[in-house]
DNA sequence: AGCACGCCGACT
DNA sequence: GTCGGCGTGCTC
């Protein structure tokens, strides 16, 4: 007798192991692909897995596994591909395959649904409906006005489109389908997509034209490459040429933007471009549509996908390119539940898929560079400028015992009076929201702080209210100093509110848009505002690093930094990184088109290293000064990291669960890795929850991966692990 | 996580 | 007497 197969699972639960069952009765074997999802018991309950390896033995005794219930699916839903790729993310993050596999995969799937192209149903009217006259439906006037609508909307109208015009019209409705006046069709929801236009090829400088030969020789093989270009060096283009080749030969081309930057622009762009449909990924799609774009990329319905962080696992049986924009951008990272970088499982996915893989920024992540540096990366560099823009003037301006008004300094104002007298626009950055970070009493110097966390409540001044920016948390402020009783509490510090009310005052005959977080909340009205700045109804914008990211404004000429020292001396390893990358980004903003670029940057420290050299000689030299520091602390790209943090409402669990940890790891040989802490979190207290951490600093990755791959599996059957909250960070972006 | 079991306190 | 609090154990 054979024995039976056993099929490896991965289950939703937050357990860092597979699980082994039985082939279901009634089955025959070759339906048991990897890929496919099948009803399970587990536990007491009833789940849905996915089938990721078919092996003939098992950890467990045979006789204590149980049987799979039934397949939902005949084919794979995961194609074989993406299930390398989320086997290896799940022994790599040390996280649960299980949330792994999920996290992938669409809700509606993760649900157990059909994996079928969603459809939504029309309404429309039958040729009877049609031919009869709808006045002899005086007496049911509810009717008649629906027989109408349809009437001018031939193609049909969904329920909701009906809903908004009629309200209730169910019974009507009925009625209506009863006579045989009017049917419903099942449509498949696609993005229509408009007949594209005739799009102009720019001819491409040396520089571009050399990128994109490399990339195109590269076709088959795994090879990374780093495209290094300023603003407006014409990244894209190389990118659209390169994928207009891969695709024609039938293979597929997936392009991670980050977070901000997917705006319908660039997907138009890429669709006129390349004349082909393109499939949208984002965290703003329905379940449905979502399930429609997994479902048009793995059937090649679209050769492109583009899409923010969670696209890089798109379902791609013909990968032939990848391409990440904006590389060093941190929205790549998820920093909740299952960390991972999109950027660098990419970067494993091309490996894998044997393709090449393009990185584009003009402020180039330090690993990359280092990459590049051990020449396991391609530099491909575009130094130009394209057309006749030059590059901007740079100017620090010392800001010590010199007077602000609302934040700006004399020669920035007198600056600002300028450019916006020639009739240009101008962009203001302040990576601070609110009005103002504190509310403090004049008399005592108390200042009012969150309930739940260890920070202050910012100031909001149109709404008159308080708000902490870590728990969200929202009150009206005092009225009276609770320490001292003092009367006038008073805001402090400048937020991007404030600075938006002084330049009311300053310039009132003036558009302001301000773009920060706050004013961007509901879907659609950051691309409304962006509009309006093309249009040029805007002439001012003040905004933090939204503002900063990935967008084309053609008629800026003066970008102002307010506070460049917030970076300077930030508590994090990578502050100095992103600030020098935020600021870079805000000059590429300025001086495009023919009109020549002015940037001033308010400091108090002038004579700081990064800065000077921010100034004087742009990233490259930046870089280097970055680099040298973590190679003296053994950071990234010279040393790897992996941060466990823990969580809890009693103050000392955390502490207690992570010393307990460490004498684990230091037990388990941790040759090779050294562990710093634990220690408090920055922030100790959270949503009212007391945060610690203990990071793992390794000078390799192997040891590094080996010493978590014994330690992790025992920190889950710990007891303290029960008293907090835990989740592990391999390769963490920050050490908030 | 999600679910059940078990053992102690304040309710009709 | 029992409803329910959350500590503990378990999931192929």
């Amino acid at each position: 007798m054979v024995a039976p197969p056993i099929l490896r699972l991965a289950i939703p639960s937050p357990l860092r192991r597979y699980f082994d069952y039985l082939p279901p009765a009634n089955t025959p074997y070759q339906r048991l692909q990897p890929g496919i999802r099948l009803q399970v018991p587990f536990g007491r309950r009833t789940v849905i897995g996915i089938l990721v390896t078919i092996t003939s033995q098992s950890e467990i005794e045979t006789s204590k596994l149980r049987r799979a219930q039934y397949c939902l699916d005949k084919t794979p839903i995961v194609p074989n591909s993406l299930l390398q790729l989320l086997t290896w993310a799940a022994s790599y993050y040390h996280h649960s395959p299980g949330e792994v596999f999920f996290s992938a995969l669409p809700q509606l799937l993760r649900q157990g649904k059909p994996a079928v192209h969603p459809t939504y149903r029309r309404w429309l009217l039958s040729s009877k409906g049609c031919a009869t006259d709808a006045a002899i439906l005086s007496r049911a006037p509810r009717q008649q006005q629906l027989v109408e609508l349809l009437r001018y909307h031939p193609e049909g109208l969904t329920s909701s489109q009906v809903r908004v015009q009629l309200g209730s019209y169910q019974s009507s409705l009925r009625s209506l389908i009863a006579k045989g006046w009017v049917y419903s069709r099942e449509k498949p929801i696609y993005k229509s997509f408009p007949p594209p236009k005739e799009h102009l090829k720019h001819p491409l400088n040396s520089a571009q034209k050399t990128a994109v030969t490399a990339v195109l020789k590269a076709q088959k093989k795994f090879q990374p490459f780093l495209l290094e270009g300023v603003t407006g060096s014409g990244k894209t283009e190389v990118y659209l040429r390169a994928i207009e080749e891969i695709i024609a030969k039938n293979r597929q081309a997936l392009v991670l933007i980050p977070e901000i930057g997917l705006t319908p622009q660039i997907v138009e762009r890429f669709y006129h471009y390349l004349q082909t449909p393109i499939t949208v990924l984002h965290s703003a799609l329905s379940d449905r549509e979502r399930l429609a774009a997994w479902l048009a990329a793995y059937e090649g319905k679209t050769p492109v996908v583009i899409g923010t962080r969670s696209a890089v696992w798109a379902p791609l049986p013909q990968l032939g390119i990848i391409i990440i924009d904006e590389e060093h951008d941190s929205s790549f990272k998820q920093q909740e539940g299952f960390h991972y970088h999109a950027r660098d499982l990419a970067i494993m996915r091309a490996y894998q898929t044997k393709i090449p893989i393009v990185l584009g920024s003009a402020t180039p992540s330090l690993e990359s560079l280092d990459n590049v540096k051990r020449q396991r990366y391609h530099l491909l560099q575009l130094l130009q400028r394209a057309g006749v823009a030059q590059t901007p003037r740079i100017q620090l301006l010392d800001v010590r015992s010199r007077p602000l008004e609302s934040g700006l300094s004399a020669p920035l104002l007198a600056a600002l009076r300028y450019h916006l007298g020639q009739g240009n626009q101008a962009l203001l950055f302040l990576n601070r929201r609110g009005f103002a970070p504190t509310l403090i009493c004049h008399e005592c110097g108390f200042a009012v702080p969150c309930h739940r966390c260890d920070a202050y409540m910012t100031v909001y001044q149109y709404t008159s209210r308080l708000r902490c920016h870590h728990c969200g948390a929202e009150c009206p402020p005092p009225t009276s100093c609770p320490q001292c009783g003092n009367l006038l509490l008073r805001p402090r510090g400048l937020g991007t509110e404030q600075i938006e009310a002084g330049l009311k005052r300053f310039f009132p005959e003036i558009e302001i848009a301000r773009v920060d977080r706050d004013t961007t909340r509901r879907a659609g009205t950051l691309n409304k505002i962006l509009d309006g700045i093309h249009n040029g109804k805007y002439r001012l914008l003040v905004g933090t690093q939204m503002l900063a990211k990935g967008h084309h404004y053609p008629n800026i000429t003066l970008a102002g930094i307010l506070d460049a020292d917030q970076g300077l001396f930030g508590s994090d390893f990578r502050a100095g990184e992103y600030m020098s990358q935020l600021i870079l980004q805000v000059i590429g903003r300025t001086g495009r088109g023919n009109k020549p670029g002015e940037v001033l940057i308010q400091t108090h420290h002038p004579e700081h290293p990064l800065l000077r050299a921010l100034v004087s000689h742009g990233y490259p030299h930046v870089a280097e000064i970055l680099l040298e520091e973590r190679r003296q602390i053994g950071f990234p790209p010279y040393g790897y990291l992996a941060l466990l943090r823990a969580r809890a409402v009693s103050p000392e669990s955390p502490m207690k669960f992570l010393e307990i940890a460490r004498s684990m790891a230091t037990a388990l040989n941790s040759h090779g890795v050294t562990l710093l802490g634990p220690v408090p979190a920055p922030m100790e207290r959270r949503v009212g929850r007391y945060r610690a951490q203990l990071l793992l600093q390794g000078s390799a990755r192997a040891p590094l991966q080996r010493l978590l791959t014994a330690w992790v599996p025992a920190l889950e059957r710990l007891q303290a692990a029960r008293r907090v909250r835990w989740s592990l960070d391999v390769d963490p972006v920050d050490l908030m």
